[in-house]
RNA sequence: GGCGACGUAGCCAAGUGGUAAGGCCGAGCUCUGCAAAAGCUUUAUUCGCCGGUUCGAUUCCGGCCGUCGCCUCCA
């Protein structure tokens, strides 16, 4: 079994680049990680939900090679718009009016439900969950700094970050600024370059904010890029590791938080920048909480699924490749899933061989995930042992403890399994049982009946030598 | 218009310059009154198309076709 030890390889692919990299922390031995978190105004899909997925893998690695992980996860409870750029409404406040709620209710009560989301997913709880609302004196201080080194200027709406002062800007994303929108309005009321974005935004003078604050520059609230930097520095310091989040945030978001960042401290903000691609229907639409096409982890639970089968579903394709969602997917992950446990729980702790082959497939493991985190090649590989006759079940076991403990797929856990989950209703155990006797009588007309009816209401029977169960189908 | 990604069996999906992991589904067999479950076996001469480089390409290069994403709040 491999010992902690980070003299590990571990490559990860670094967008900065476009190219994998050998993972170096700032600091030997420890590794500072911030992951993009959601917009606290409604349910997270499960497409926002498979980006929180490959984060918790790379914590959960880093730490079996021996790393000291502190991990943040933030809520953004405030500030973000609905539509044109650095127009329109506020998404909480929206909801919140939608509703009948205040906006602290809303962002509150979506937070909880995102953290019951990602717990179902085993997603381990990150060092910290911060709040952007808990961070405005550190923001209105980000702004300051900017604003004593001449990044800034105001408009009638908001204190603006001038992109062009930042000579670096786009970088991350290779982004041509001439070519932007062409053709497009993008502009706000006087913004002075198409990039340009609003680190402080004032309330409107017609309109009574819920979530509005003091400031140098009047009353107001927050631009949706200040957060993260400011809680990059407050909780991880100006210089960190590893940034996470979404494809969708390399032009904007990541963008512009480096160029606040870096110009702000003058130091490199982010040394490793991980993006996850997203979730597509069968289509290859994307899912989106503004397409309105979205499903939720508990849909899914209604449908009768597992959690754990979807997170599964999303370790069997690559974090940085589009996954095609789809129920026919999920059921033959949620199928593979269980059979996987059921093989698993057939193991047998005292049969002990192959200990070379076992080794052998300890370091496969280990070189799959430090490959930039191919989880499905490590699960295949765990298919592989699991099968292999000429690998002990002491072996076996010892292996899936461990990668367990990383792909966290509760491969060890044989609670969950549906006919264990799943109540059999009280009628279908007495169609079973009249089934039975029918069947001891040789009745097989009648039995074969009964066991169509016992299907039709969603149930099997499984009959053994002399006696049988009932299980869902 | 700019930037970028992808196209591997019915489905999901790894992968490598030397002739295609794994899972689901399907098929066959064993078992069974019949089933289910389980076990065993099996399932791409081929990696969108056309060229090029090479002893050899799915893997490298070029072109084409197709699909998708971002550039506006979104993971």
């Amino acid at each position: 079994m491999n010992q902690a030890n980070t003299t590990q390889t571990l490559t990860l692919f670094n967008t900065l680049s476009r190219s994998k990299e050998s993972f170096v922390p700032i600091t030997p031995g420890e590794v500072r990680i911030y992951t993009c978190g959601p917009t606290v105004y409604n349910y997270a899909h499960i497409g926002n939900l498979r980006s929180y997925v490959f984060p918790d893998l790379l914590k959960k690695l880093l730490q079996r090679l021996g790393y000291e992980v502190r991990h943040i996860i933030n809520f953004t409870d405030v500030g973000h718009l609905t539509s044109d750029q650095d127009a329109g409404d506020d998404k909480v406040e929206k909801a919140a009016a939608e509703t009948g709620r205040s906006a602290w209710e809303i962002s509150k009560f979506y937070a909880e439900a995102f953290k019951r989301d990602i717990e179902l997913l085993n997603i381990a709880f990150p060092t910290r969950f911060t709040y952007a609302t808990e961070y405005i004196p550190q923001q209105i201080d980000l702004v300051s700094q900017l604003e004593s080194k001449e990044m800034t200027y105001n408009t009638a709406d908001g204190v603006y970050y001038d992109t062009s002062r930042f000579e670096t800007y786009g970088k991350l994303a290779k982004l041509d600024l001439d070519g932007l929108n062409e053709g497009q309005r993008v502009s706000a009321e006087g913004k002075r370059h198409k990039s340009d974005f609003a680190l402080w935004k004032f309330s409107p003078a017609d309109q009574q904010r819920q979530m509005e604050w003091e400031s140098p520059w009047g009353k107001g609230f927050p631009g949706w890029h200040l957060e993260c930097t400011a809680m990059i520095f407050a909780e991880l310091g100006q210089s960190i590791d590893i940034h996470t989040g979404g494809t969708d945030h390399i032009p904007v978001h990541h963008s512009n938080e480096i160029a606040q960042a870096e110009a702000a401290t003058g130091e490199k903000y982010v040394n490793y920048w991980l993006h996850g691609e997203f979730l597509v229907l069968d289509s290859e639409r994307r899912m989106g909480k503004s397409e309105g096409n979205f499903l939720t982890l508990q849909t899914l639970l209604d449908e009768g699924f597992s959690a754990r089968a979807y997170r599964y579903l999303t370790l069997m394709s690559h974090y940085r490749s589009f996954l095609t969602f789809s129920f026919e997917a999920l059921k033959s992950a949620q199928t593979a899933y269980f059979k996987l446990k059921r093989l698993i729980q057939g193991l047998n702790q005292g049969e002990s061989q192959g200990a070379d082959l076992a080794a052998d497939y300890d370091r496969r493991l280990l070189d799959a995930l430090c490959d930039d985190l191919n989880a499905p090649k490590a699960l295949g590989l765990i298919w592989e042992l699991v099968q292999d006759k000429a690998v002990g079940g002491k072996e076996k076991l010892e292996l899936l403890r461990h990668y367990d403990g990383i792909l966290s797929l509760s491969l060890m856990d044989f609670t969950d399994f549906p006919e264990l989950v799943i109540e059999v209703p009280a009628e279908v155990l007495e169609l079973a049982r009249q089934r039975w006797e029918h069947r001891l009588n040789r009745n097989w007309a009648e039995s074969d009946r009964l066991r169509d009816e016992i299907s039709a209401r969603g149930f099997v029977v499984r009959d053994a030598k002399d006696n049988y169960e009932v299980v869902p189908e």
